[in-house]
DNA sequence: GTGGTCTAGACCACC
DNA sequence: GTGGTCTAGACCACA
């Protein structure tokens, strides 16, 4: 696993649970790999991994079952999903346009990178 | 003017100036606000605005005349937009389509938002 | 039988077993249950329950009687209402008094709440 | 400063910036000690004074001005009490109840010991 | 000067 | 074995 230098590790860790959540690699109620595996892994510190799982926690992304260890929340792909969809609208979106407006970009351009994309 | 803080001031300020420019609000060749008028304007220290304009001028954006100020720079607006429609297609776009395909969101409905934001 | 995360669970069993004698509902002298079978019934580790019912012991609250189980100690009730009426009166409700004074609340309002309580 | 070992220190440390600004010792818009001056004041590493600074702020109690320190928020005291007095009545008053109730104590004696704590 | 991140290593309670 | 807390020390970007 390698990280970008232009972001928090530990928000590059949240990032990429989340993302294991919604390809349901990691399915509802199943236990996720402790703070010490995770962290040789990906080779990074306990600490700074259990400093993602923290937020997670706070987001009712995954819970703790004490001394056991940490678990995908039944309703985890849920929320994450509402999170980011929240956050794609009122944040991303609205940047995008704003960018395509200072940049003359019209929506027919959008459309042929999508379809590139895509294929 | 108010700032996120979870960027650098100086390079909110250096996309102000950029999006001013963009507009054409400060067209070519225009003097723009001294590094104290501006700092006392938006509430930052000058040394901050000073920063953003050493880059600006690094950038080609804008020039400096000695004891007379920063103006515009002729090519100012080539140069941004050369610059941000690379950012724009090869990171900006593909991290969007990323996003739409984990939410399953559809091009339609970007094209709605879209037209919404125009009117 | 759920439990909250921010104590240790055998400090809840604890707790939940001196509660069932107070309620008499476990009275003087009654088996309760094994720690196999408490530890089914509320979906925890047996050595967890044992924990419990160790303290217990010791505490005199509950005795043991090899090869049969535990029962509930003669004098439970009066143990523990002597214990707990030391720290309700030396430390939760000092506590309970400063935290009214900071949030500038009389004791009318606690009152009220009281009575809607036994209501 | 003297800390409690049943608690984690970093909750400590915020539950007393929280009743220094409640006294307003520390007022509105006021900065606070950089985490290395509190640090060292209480002698605790400047890591969990920022932990503790760091769930102020994402309380919205205090706010941050980049490379300049921490503040207190024009309505901590507002949001430090509704929230407190959330888990007063909801959480505390309750519990206290309950114990009254299993410890078969009445009212009267609560408002004996409240008049004692007031002289 | 300020916060912010990260590591290494320690110690503890809990299950 | 698990999380949770704390320290010491380092390095960085920012104002």
């Amino acid at each position: 696993m390698q990280f970008t230098s232009d972001k928090a590790i530990y928000l590059q860790i949240k990032q990429l649970v989340m993302e294991k959540i919604l390809r349901e690699e990691w399915p509802a109620d199943a236990k996720i790999p402790s703070v010490r595996e995770f962290g040789s892994d990906i080779e990074v510190n306990p600490n700074t991994v259990m400093r993602a799982y923290d937020i997670l926690q706070q987001d009712k992304i995954i819970y703790n079952k004490r001394g056991l260890g940490f678990f995908v929340s039944p309703d985890a792909i849920e929320i994450i999903k509402r999170e980011r969809k929240q956050e794609f609208i009122h944040t991303d979106l609205p940047l995008l346009f704003k960018t395509m407006e200072l940049l003359k970009i019209e929506l027919n351009e959008i459309i042929q990178h999508y379809n590139d994309y895509k294929s």
